[in-house]
DNA sequence: AAATCGACGTA
DNA sequence: CGTACGTCGATTTG
C-alpha cells in the first residue's frame, strides 16, 4: 500500500470504476524523487559492469511502477530542476547555498532516467529559471481547471501549499515505497494549519536545506499558533508589534527574513510550458528501446516485467502475459491429525530446503505458539505445537532434528532457544537470512524479513492473492485472527526460503558462503547456549553497591548545590553550561551544537584552570551516577534463575564484532577501582566451581603485524618481551630497560592509534604534544616499521579500487564513501577502511576460537560452559574438577584459532567472580 | 510516546 | 581532527 495516513479513495472518484469519473493527473518531482531513490538504495550495489551507477534509476522506476499500478493515473508528467540559477537566486543570492555537493554517481542517472521516461511515453519537463515545483504548481492549476484530480509525488514540502480537495501530495516517508498521503486533513493534522497557510508557516520556521533561516526559537508549533490567531502571515506581520515574549521579539528582529522566505516559498503557477496538460496521457511506449536500456543498465527481469505489465495495463493491452508483480503465493494446507509425517514425506524431498518460521509468546523467548514450514513451491503448513497429535509431534520433532532435511530460518538463534525450551532439537540449518544479509551488507540497519524481501527479491512481504484468500476464508466463516496469524507465519516461512536462495547467489558471488556456513551459523548455536546459560549475579551485593553509589551521588549533589547557592540538575548539560559559563564565568570549553561541552575532558581542564571546586564535584557526580545507573540496570535484568541473560547480536556491527544488549555486558566498568567492584557481582553459579576469563593480549596489534608482514613488529611479538617497550626502544633508539613509562605510553597510544587511522593532529591531542612533534614521532616510528605504513596505505588504495575491505576470513565491509567528494566523509571512510580489517579479523579469530572451545568442551563431555564474549575475552563457568582441563583447552583453542605470522598470546585468570578471575 | 543529543562505559 | 558498540537522562518533537 502506498498510503499510511489515509485511504486512496480520498482522491479517487467514489465508486465510478475504471474509465468513469475525473481524469487523474500524476505529477512527479524528478530530482526530488530520484534523490530519495539514490539514498534509499546502496550505490555500491547498483553499478553495471561499465561502472555506471543505477541505484536512483532503479529506485525511481520501482516507485513509478508502483504509482502507476496503485493510482491508475490517466495523465502523467515528470518535472525537473535545471542547473542554472532561478528567479529565487536572483532574489536571494544565498538560496540553497551551503548544500553539500551532489554525489558524483547521481547526475548521469538523471539523463538516463529522462531517456527512460521518453521511451515509456511519459512527458518530461524543465524550464530555465524555474524549479520543478513551479512547473508542478502550474500544471496543478491547469489540471484542476480541467476538472482533474491531481497527485503530486515530491519530497519537497513546498508542494504542500498546493494540497486541496482534488490535489494530494505523496510525500516520501521512511522509505521510498512508503509514500505518505498529504490530503488537506493530513496537512492540517501534521502542521495545524490548512494547506494554503503552509507556506506562511514555512516562512516563519525557515528551511534549512534551502538555506532560508526562519525566526529563531520558532518551530512549527509556535508558527501554527500565531497563524491560527491572526489568520495569515500578512495579518501576523501587521500585528507583530503586539506579540510578547522572546519569540515576539525574535519575529520583529527577523521580519525581513520571514518576508523574504514568503516570497521565495510561493510557487509560480504561470510558468510558460508550451504543452497542454490534457495531452499528457500515457501513450505509446517503445518496448525494444526499454529492453535495450535495461540490458545496458543490467537490470534484472523483475523490474522490467513489472514495468511492462503496468504499461500494458495502462494501454489496455491484454495480450501481455500476466506476471506476478508482488507478494508470495502461499498454499496453506492442513494435514489431517496423524498425517503430518506423510505430508512431510510427500512434500519435502530429502535435500530440498524448507523455510521454517516460529512465533512465540512474549517478547524474548517464551513458549512457541505457532510453527510454519514452507517449501519453495508455496505449499506450507502451520502448526500449534501444543495441539499436536502425538504421532504428528513425533514426526515433526524427528524431521526438525534430522540434518538430512535442510532448513532455512530468519533469526535462527531465537528459534533454537525456543525449540530447546520445548525439549526439541533443530539440525540441518543451511541459512539464516538475517545473517546472510548481514554478511552481504554489514552496515545495514534493518534486517527485518520484509525489508530484505523488498531489497533482494523486489517483492513485498504480502500474499500475492491476499484479497482472494481473505475473501474465501471470510465466506467460510473462519476468518478470524488465528487464521490471519497462521497465514502470516506461513508467508514468512515461504519468504524465508525464497529469500535464502537469492542471498545464497549473492553471497557466492561475494565469496561469503563459507563464512556463513562455517562461522556465523554454527556460532549462532553457541551464542544461543551462552544466552540460555546467562551469568549468575549476586543480588544482595549489587543492592549494597547501589546504595553506596547513590549515597555518593547525593553527597555530590549537596556539595554542588551548596557551592552554587541554589538547587539545579547536575545531570543537565544545559543547566551546567548556564552555571559554569554564564554565572561563574569560567573559561569556555570546546564548542558543540548546543553551546560548550561539559564532558569529562572539559571538566578536568576547567578544574585545572580555576580554583573553583565545582568541576571536581561534577566529575565525581558523573562518575558515581554512571556507576549507580549501571548497577541499577543490572539489578533490573536479573532473571528468576538469579542469572543475567544478555542478548548477543550477530548482525549489528559493521566490522563483524558481536554486540551485547539488554543488558550490555560488554561495557561493564574495569578501569577504575570503583568500577571494578561491579565485576565482583558477577559470580560463579550453583553447581560450578570457578569463573575463568581468557583474553587475547594485543590481538589487534598482532593482526596489524601479521597483515603488514613487518619483520620488526613480527620479531617483537615473537620475543615475548613487553611489546610497547620494545617498540619504544627502537623508536627512541634507547635500550629496552631504559624505556620509561612516559615513552612506553606514547608508543602504546601510537600503536593503537595506527589501527584506528590516527592523524598527527589526533596523536598530538592524545599525547598533549604539538602536531609537529607528533608528526616527527610518526616519521621516526615509520622509519623503523616501514611496512606498517606501506600496509596502511595499501589497504585504503585497495579498498577504494575494490569498494570494500576484507578480513582474514574474507568478511567484507563496503565503503562507498572512499570515493566521496566530501572530504570529511571520505576521510572518515578511510579511517574505517584502516580499522575494519584489523578489528574485523580480531572478531573473526575470537569467533573461530569460540567454535573450537565450545566443540572441545562438548566433545570431551565437560560440564563447564562459555558464558560471555567481550571482543577479545571469553568468560567461562568451570564445573567442579574441570579447572585444569578447561584452562588448558581454552588456551590451546584460542591461541590456535588461526595461524598468523605472530603467536596469539592468551592470558587466563580464575576466581569466584569476574573481578577476581581477572589477571 | 518517540526521537535525538550529550555523555560515558567497554574493546 | 583514531575505530567499534549500548545505555542513560535530559530535552525536543510529535
Amino acid at each position: 500500500m502506498v498510503n499510511t495516513q489515509a485511504t486512496p479513495e480520498q482522491t479517487r472518484p467514489a465508486e465510478t470504476g475504471e474509465g468513469g469519473g475525473r481524469p487523474r493527473l500524476l505529477l512527479v518531482d524528478g530530482h526530488s524523487m530520484a534523490f530519495r531513490a539514490f539514498y534509499a538504495l546502496p550505490a555500491e550495489k547498483f553499478v553495471n559492469s561499465a561502472g555506471q551507477a543505477t541505484n536512483a534509476i532503479y529506485g525511481f522506476t520501482s516507485m513509478l511502477v508502483k504509482l502507476l499500478r496503485e493510482e491508475q493515473p490517466t495523465h502523467i508528467a515528470v518535472a525537473w530542476d535545471r542547473s542554472e540559477p532561478t528567479f529565487r537566486h536572483e532574489e536571494y543570492a544565498e538560496y540553497k547555498a551551503g548544500r553539500s555537493e551532489t554525489p558524483p554517481e547521481f547526475p548521469s542517472q538523471v539523463g538516463l532516467l529522462q531517456e527512460l521516461l521518453g521511451l515509456i511515453g511519459v512527458t518530461s519537463l524543465s524550464v530555465p529559471g524555474y524549479e520543478a515545483d513551479d512547473i508542478i504548481a502550474t500544471l496543478t492549476t491547469r489540471g484542476l481547471a480541467e476538472g482533474m484530480d491531481v497527485l503530486i509525488a515530491s519530497g519537497d514540502r513546498d508542494t504542500f501549499q498546493l494540497v486541496g480537495e482534488h490535489c494530494t501530495v505523496l510525500y516520501p516517508g521512511r522509505s521510498l515505497s512508503d509514500l505518505i498521503r498529504m490530503t488537506p486533513e493530513a496537512v492540517e493534522a501534521k502542521y495545524a494549519v490548512p494547506p494554503e497557510r503552509y507556506c506562511d508557516l514555512a516562512a516563519l520556521v525557515g528551511e534549512k536545506s534551502d538555506n532560508l533561516p526562519g525566526v529563531p526559537g520558532v518551530g512549527p508549533k509556535t508558527a501554527a499558533k500565531w497563524l491560527a490567531k491572526y489568520g495569515s502571515l500578512d495579518a501576523l506581520v501587521a500585528h507583530a508589534h503586539e506579540i510578547g515574549g522572546k519569540a515576539g521579539q525574535n519575529l520583529r528582529d527577523h521580519l525581513d527574513d520571514v518576508l523574504r522566505n514568503q516570497r521565495l516559498n510561493r510557487l509560480a503557477t504561470d510558468v510558460e510550458l508550451g504543452v497542454d496538460v490534457t495531452g499528457m496521457t500515457l501513450g505509446h511506449w517503445n518496448r525494444d528501446g526499454v529492453n535495450l536500456l535495461f540490458d545496458n543498465l543490467e537490470f534484472a527481469s523483475t523490474l522490467r516485467d513489472r514495468l511492462f505489465a503496468v504499461l500494458s495495463e495502462q494501454a489496455g493491452d491484454d495480450s501481455a502475459e500476466p506476471v506476478q508483480d508482488e507478494g508470495f503465493s502461499v498454499e496453506l494446507v492442513d494435514p489431517a491429525p496423524g498425517t503430518l509425517g506423510d505430508w512431510l514425506a510427500a512434500e519435502i524431498a530429502a535435500g530440498a530446503r524448507t523455510g521454517v518460521a516460529l512465533e512465540w509468546s512474549g517478547e524474548r523467548g517464551g513458549d512457541i505458539i505457532r510453527l510454519a514450514l514452507a517449501v519453495p513451491s508455496g505449499r506450507a503448513v502451520c502448526l500449534d505445537p501444543t495441539q499436536l497429535d502425538p504421532a504428528d509431534e513425533a514426526a515433526l520433532t524427528a524431521w526438525l532434528a534430522d540434518p538430512a532435511y535442510p532448513k532455512v530460518l530468519h533469526g535462527v538463534k531465537w528459534a533454537l532457544r525456543a525449540l530447546w525450551a520445548r525439549g526439541w532439537t533443530l539440525d540441518g540449518v543451511e541459512s539464516d537470512t538475517a545473517i546472510a544479509a548481514y554478511l552481504l551488507e554489514p552496515g545495514r540497519r534493518n534486517f527485518e524479513l520484509a525489508t530484505l524481501c523488498l531489497r533482494y527479491l523486489g517483492r513485498e512481504l504480502t500474499e500475492h492473492n491476499a484479497e482472494g484468500a481473505q475473501l474465501t476464508l471470510d465466506l467460510e466463516g473462519t476468518g478470524d485472527d488465528q487464521d490471519t496469524a497462521r497465514r502470516e507465519l506461513a508467508l514468512r516461512a515461504l519468504a524465508t526460503v525464497e529469500l535464502a536462495l537469492a542471498l545464497d547467489a549473492e553471497l557466492t558471488r561475494r565469496e561469503g558462503l563459507d563464512l556463513l556456513h562455517n562461522l556465523e551459523l554454527p556460532l549462532a548455536e553457541v551464542l544461543a547456549r551462552m544466552e540460555d546459560a546467562g551469568i549468575a549475579a549476586d543480588l544482595t551485593y549489587l543492592r549494597d553497591l547501589e546504595a553506596e553509589f547513590a549515597a555518593a551521588v547525593r553527597q555530590a549533589v549537596d556539595e554542588a548545590h551548596r557551592l552554587v547557592g541554589r538547587e539545579f540538575n547536575l545531570g543537565s548539560p544545559k543547566q551546567l553550561q548556564q552555571i559554569l559559563f554564564d554565572e561563574l564565568g569560567l573559561p569556555k570549553t570546546k564548542r558543540i551544537k548546543t553551546g560548550y561541552t561539559t564532558d569529562a575532558d572539559a571538566l578536568a581542564w576547567l578544574a585545572a584552570q580555576t580554583d573553583n571546586e565545582l568541576p571536581v564535584i561534577l566529575l565525581r557526580h558523573r562518575d558515581q551516577t554512571k556507576l549507580r545507573t549501571t548497577v541499577e540496570g543490572l539489578i533490573k535484568t536479573i532473571a528468576e534463575d538469579g542469572r543475567i541473560h544478555t542478548t548477543f547480536h550477530q548482525t549489528v556491527t559493521a566490522t563483524g564484532r558481536l554486540s551485547s544488549a539488554e543488558p550490555n555486558l560488554q561495557n561493564i566498568p574495569v578501569r577504575t577501582d570503583a568500577g571494578r567492584r561491579i565485576r565482583r557481582a558477577f559470580v560463579v553459579g550453583e553447581g560450578y566451581e570457578q569463573l575463568l576469563t581468557a583474553d587475547y593480549s594485543q590481538i589487534e596489534l598482532r593482526i596489524m603485524a601479521h597483515l603488514s608482514e613487518d619483520e620488526a613488529l613480527i620479531e617483537a611479538f615473537h620475543s615475548g618481551f613487553d611489546f610497547h617497550a620494545q617498540i619504544a626502544s627502537r623508536v627512541f633508539r634507547i635500550p629496552v630497560d631504559q624505556v620509561d613509562g612516559e615513552a612506553r605510553a606514547r608508543i602504546k597510544a601510537m600503536n593503537y592509534g595506527l589501527a584506528y587511522g590516527l592523524s598527527d593532529y589526533g596523536l598530538a591531542q592524545q599525547l598533549g604534544i604539538s602536531p609537529k612533534e607528533a608528526r616527527v614521532l610518526m616519521e621516526e616510528y615509520f622509519s623503523h616499521f616501514g611496512k606498517v605504513r606501506d600496509y596502511l596505505e595499501a589497504v585504503v588504495v585497495r579498498a577504494r579500487r575494490e569498494g570494500y575491505t576484507a578480513t582474514i576470513l574474507g568478511r567484507r565491509r563496503y565503503l562507498p564513501d572512499l570515493n566521496s567528494d566530501n572530504r570529511q566523509r571520505r576521510e572518515m571512510a578511510e579511517r574505517m577502511a584502516l580499522n575494519a580489517p584489523i578489528q574485523g579479523s580480531a572478531a573473526d579469530i575470537i569467533k573461530l576460537a569460540m567454535l573450537r572451545v565450545d566443540r572441545a568442551l562438548r566433545e570431551n563431555g565437560l560440564a563447564s560452559r562459555m558464558l560471555l564474549q567481550v571482543h577479545d575475552e571469553l568468560v567461562l563457568e568451570v564445573a567442579p574438577g574441570e579447572l585444569d582441563t578447561v584452562r588448558e583447552l581454552v588456551v590451546e583453542h584460542m591461541s590456535q584459532a588461526q595461524q598468523l605470522r605472530v603467536p596469539l598470546a592468551v592470558s587466563v585468570g580464575v576466581g569466584p567472580n569476574w573481578h577476581d578471575a581477572a589477571h
